[in-house]
This record gives structure tokens, C-alpha cells and sequence, in this order.
RNA sequence: CGCGGGGUGGAGCAGCCUGGUAGCUCGUCAGGCUCAUAACCUGAAGGUCGUAGGUUCAAAUCCUACCCCCGCAACCA
């Protein structure tokens, strides 16, 4: 069994923002994470949407054929990931033509199993903004405002999901699976809203009005709803009904899924409603639901980030400007896993310059500066009582309990937290034993050994620590070392006689503009 | 009674689930060190943990009521 951690798939009707980035950096370091302690059994899917209205109507504005607008922002997407370092095993994009049979195959396999139906609707449909349109969308007179354009009353046929029919069963589910939803407050959230449920699911949009989406194998006049697409994603990529030889993975290995990881504002309806239900109704057993992990936003000077207010952060522009460890490391640190933040490139400078280039950079840096001054760089790995010496070895062997524990719970910033204590306590240990001082003492060599060997063995498990938030920097400090660059979070591996690199600065500071 | 989140030293945030000396970063003040990216270390000032009750030997933490702030059409993590 692999540990298996999917994002939001993107929707690709226009580019990525730092949101978007979030996202994707807390799975990928979730992910980073569950590598070192399985020795690579883990696996990350992520992907893009590309289906749906919005991308058609998108499309024709530009005047470009719905797959080629797609594909644009899809490419946009994939830049990024490859720039946030964002190690990625699978990628779901829903116009692979392995994601549409596999959706056909579900669609029909529901079909039979009478969970499907075809029915009238009838509403007001705003035929500007192609939707139909619902008593919340009328303004405080109670009328369609101009925004909709021209609203007319019709009569559609499409075909529908049985989802009131599981209710219960959700309802039940989600009472006795206290661990379905992370944080535990969304849990309450949920089962408001499955309270709330009313009617079924509409999946199908006629193809007069919707062309670009997957076709109904059994009544080819219809394309499927595009939420029902996305969704499956999770399944689909992970090899679920796939063909032989079809290049994708043996869905056993990986699923159920340990994490969808989602933002706070698509957990309802869709992942804590229709997807268990659609998995349900599949077939699926209790035992192999998925879990989801729901993170907070970012705000921007308290208010909420959106496209329409044009208050968004470029990632690109954070990454060509800071790079790619001050931004990975600010969005980690600077939120409670959950819950939502304020975003402030002041503050990503400050944590960078104090967290990242005064901390921990310039101890790896004195570390190793030292070693090489007083020995050469070669290390003696000698036994010792030092009371002080000790002490910062239990708090290493304590951060390390903290560490595995934070990210027990995908607490990402208190698993730095813990990192930063023994970063702190490191430094304080170099004050107090003065190695400058040592060295200058013949009758206290064995000290120095021991002081040294013990700095380097900090520096060794800090890099270990950060390497899921900012893997880059923490390969670099590991080459500095010259160490394994496998993850060995216990103390003592780097062996007697070890001979330590050059010491170059990991994280320039940044200056002030 | 729509749903949910938040209110902790000057600023920004942890801690609350699993009660027990209030913690981190920045800022301010005073010292130390010189290995290091003018980085590091120590000490100090500064908080009745939104308000009022309750439970308890003990409450920032649990319970009740109230006050204030934020989000909940679409784009959208």
C-alpha cells in the first residue's frame, strides 16, 4: 500500500494564484513527508479540470477552440508545479481519453444499477451567463437583475443522480467516521448541510447547449455534468476500471486515499457530499471511503482574494522575486493547517530573513565554518558526558517525537515549530560552549570534538526536518554535510571521522527594496 | 433563533480537542560574543487570554448567556 494524497484538481478556465499554490505545496509536503518515513511509498495525484461551461464560454471569448484554451492554462498550471518543486507521481487531467472511458464505464455501471434517471426540469434560464438561475439569484425586489441579460422559462430533459436516496447512509457514515473530515469543526459543518439536502443531482447538460464535456455512452445527446468529471479524477488516475496496459497505476496500491486535500469552500457539496455518495453507490465500502483534508484561504489585507477584485497574488511573481524556499516556507509556516491567513510579502521577507537565513542558515553555516577552521571539516565522533551536550541531544530526540506528531496530524506549522526549537537551542549551545574558545585550549580538544560532532548531527536532522516544506534548501545543506541525503531522523548517523564540505550561505538574506 | 470561523502583551500569530507556572516572530530597552549571512546569545519592560456568570482544588483551555469582527451568488484554494 502506497499512502496516497490527491489536491483539488485546477480548473483551467483561466491561470493559478497563489491559492492555487497553497494547495498544492501542503499536499506535495504532506506527500514529502510520508516518503521519508515509508521509504517512498507514497504517491501524489494532482491535475487539472478542463471540462464544463466556463472554459466554453471562456474559449469563445478568446475565439479558440475549448481543448487548445485548455490546454493553455493547463500548461500554466504544469509551469508551476515544476517551479514550487512540487513532485507530483500523477497527473490528472480530465480530456485524457484513459479518464473519459473510465467515466463512461461508471456512468453505465450506475446506469444499471438504477441510480441514474431521466427527468423534465423546468426553471428560468439565463441564456447570457448559460445557467439556470434560482430564487437566490433574484435581487431584493425579487426579480432577475440586467447582469443575467435575457431570461427566459424553459423545459429540459437531463439525467439525474440518485443522491437523496443516500442520505441516510451519508448521514450515518459521516456520525461514525469522526476522521472523514480534518479539522474535526468542519465534521459539524457537514452534517448541517446533509441535513439540509433536498433533491437529487443533475449530471447531464444536453449537448445543444454544452458541447465540451464527456458524452453519455447511453444517450450520446448528453455530456456529463462537470462536477461528476472532476470527481472521479481521484479514481480514475489512481487506475480504478482501467485498460491493461493503460499506464496507470494498480488502483489496490494506492486506494483508499489518505487525503483529498481541498480548500474550505468546495468540501460542500461536492467532496463531503456527492463524492462519498457516488462512491457509494459505486459500490464502494465503508472501509474504503477516502479522507478529507480541508485547508483554510489566504486572505489579502483581510479581505478575501478573487479574481473579480483583482486582488490576487501572482506565484509567479513571489518565486522570480524571493524564491521558491521563501514562498514554500512562508505559506507552511504562517497558517494553521485549516485555518485561513493573511498573506503579506513583508511578512514572507521577515520569516525568510529571520527563520530561514538567521537561524538556520547562518547555524549551518558557523557549523560547518568552524569544523573546517578547528579540524579540517574532518568530525570525531567521541563519547562524552557534557551535561550540556546531552541535553541538546534529548531536545533532539524530543523535536523528533514532536516532528512525527505534527504531521500525525497535518499540523505543518507546528512540526516547524518544533524544528525551530532545536534550531534555537543549537545556537544557544554554540554561545555557551564558545568552540572559538575551545580550540584554544589543548586540554580541552576532546570537548571540542564532541561540541562540534554534536552541531553537525543538529544540522544534519535540521535539513531532515524542513526537506518537505523546502526541499531544495534542505538538499544543499545535506551536500554542505556531506551527508547521506536519505532521511535518517535518529542521532548519530553521520559516522566517525566524517569529513564535513564548504560552508556557502543556503539563504542569502533579502534585502529591503 | 440560517451556517461556520475568529476576538490572547504595541503589531501578527500559536496554545483550547486531551484544564495545572501564558509561548513564538517582529518591535522597544540594556548587556554579551566574535565562529558566522551586521548574523548569534542573555536579560528587561509590556497581557485581568472580548464581557458576565457557572463547573472544578485549579479555566486562555470545559459549560451557559451576551458583545464585536469576518466569510457563505459567480470567478475561486
Amino acid at each position: 500500500m502506497k499512502y496516497f494524497v490527491t489536491t483539488a484538481i485546477d480548473y483551467t478556465n483561466s491561470g493559478p494564484h497563489v491559492g492555487h499554490a497553497y494547495e498544492k505545496v501542503l499536499a506535495d509536503v504532506i506527500v514529502r513527508y510520508r516518503r521519508q518515513v515509508s521509504h517512498g511509498n507514497a504517491y501524489l495525484l494532482t491535475g487539472v479540470d478542463q471540462h464544463g461551461q466556463k472554459v466554453q464560454q471562456a474559449a469563445r471569448q478568446q475565439g479558440v477552440e475549448p481543448m487548445e484554451f485548455a490546454q493553455r492554462n493547463t500548461d500554466q498550471f504544469l509551469r508551476l508545479w515544476d517551479l514550487l518543486q512540487i513532485k507530483k507521481d500523477g497527473w490528472a487531467a480530465t480530456t485524457d481519453e484513459r479518464h473519459k472511458r473510465a467515466v463512461q464505464k461508471v456512468l453505465q455501471a450506475l446506469h444499471a444499477k438504477d441510480e441514474l434517471y431521466k427527468a423534465k426540469y423546468t426553471g428560468y434560464y439565463s441564456i447570457r451567463q448559460e445557467q439556470f438561475l434560482t430564487d437566490k439569484d433574484r435581487d431584493a425586489e425579487g426579480e432577475f437583475g440586467p447582469e443575467w441579460g435575457e431570461v427566459t422559462y424553459i423545459e429540459e430533459e437531463n439525467w439525474y443522480f440518485r443522491l437523496s436516496k443516500h442520505k441516510a447512509w451519508l448521514r450515518h457514515y459521516v456520525e461514525t467516521h469522526p476522521d472523514f473530515v480534518t479539522p474535526a469543526f468542519r465534521q459539524t459543518e457537514l452534517l448541517n448541510a446533509i441535513e439540509r439536502l433536498g433533491g437529487d443531482l443533475c449530471v447531464s447538460r444536453p449537448k445543444e447547449r454544452l458541447s465540451w464535456g464527456i458524452e453519455f455512452p447511453f444517450d450520446p445527446d448528453f455530456v456529463t455534468y462537470v462536477w461528476f468529471d472532476a470527481l472521479l479524477n481521484y479514481v480514475t488516475f489512481a487506475g480504478y476500471l482501467a485498460e491493461p496496459g493503460a499506464g496507470l497505476p494498480d488502483f489496490q496500491e494506492l486506494w483508499p486515499c489518505q487525503a483529498h486535500v481541498i480548500g474550505k469552500d468546495i468540501m460542500i457539496p461536492a467532496h463531503g457530499i456527492y463524492w462519498p455518495v457516488m462512491l457509494h453507490a459505486m459500490g464502494f465500502p465503508d472501509d474504503q471511503m477516502p479522507k478529507l483534508l480541508v485547508h483554510g484561504w489566504w486572505n489579502l489585507g483581510g479581505a478575501k482574494m478573487s479574481k473579480s477584485l483583482g486582488n490576487v497574488v501572482d506565484p509567479f511573481d513571489v518565486v522570480h522575486r524571493y524564491g521558491v524556499d521563501a514562498l514554500r516556507y512562508y505559506l507552511m509556516r504562517d497558517i494553521v493547517t485549516g485555518q485561513d491567513g493573511d498573506i503579506s510579502l513583508e511578512r514572507l521577507i521577515g520569516r525568510y530573513n529571520t527563520d530561514l537565513a538567521n537561524d538556520l542558515g547562518n547555524l549551518v553555516n558557523r557549523t560547518i565554518n568552524m569544523s573546517q577552521r578547528y579540524r579540517q571539516g574532518r568530525l570525531h565522533k567521541v563519547e562524552h558526558s557534557d551535561p550540556e551536550l546531552t541535553a541538546l541531544r534529548q531536545t533532539a530526540l524530543e523535536v523528533i517525537g514532536r516532528y512525527h506528531e505534527a504531521f500525525a496530524q497535518t499540523l505543518v506549522h507546528a512540526a516547524l515549530e518544533a524544528a525551530w526549537q532545536l534550531v534555537r537551542e543549537t545556537n544557544t549551545l554554540v554561545e555557551r560552549k564558545a568552540p572559538w574558545k575551545l580550540a584554544k585550549d589543548p586540554d580541552r580538544s576532546a570537548e571540542l570534538d564532541a561540541v562540534l560532532y554534536t552541531l553537525a548531527e543538529c544540522c544534519r536532522l535540521l535539513a531532515t526536518f524542513v526537506e518537505p516544506v523546502i526541499p531544495g534548501a534542505a538538499s544543499k545543506i545535506l551536500a554542505q554535510l556531506q551527508a547521506d541525503p536519505e532521511p535518517q531522523l535518529t542521532w548519530g548517523a553521520l559516522p566517525d571521522g566524517h569529513q564535513l564540505g564548504s560552508p556557502v550561505p543556503i539563504f542569502p538574506r533579502i534585502e529591503a527594496k
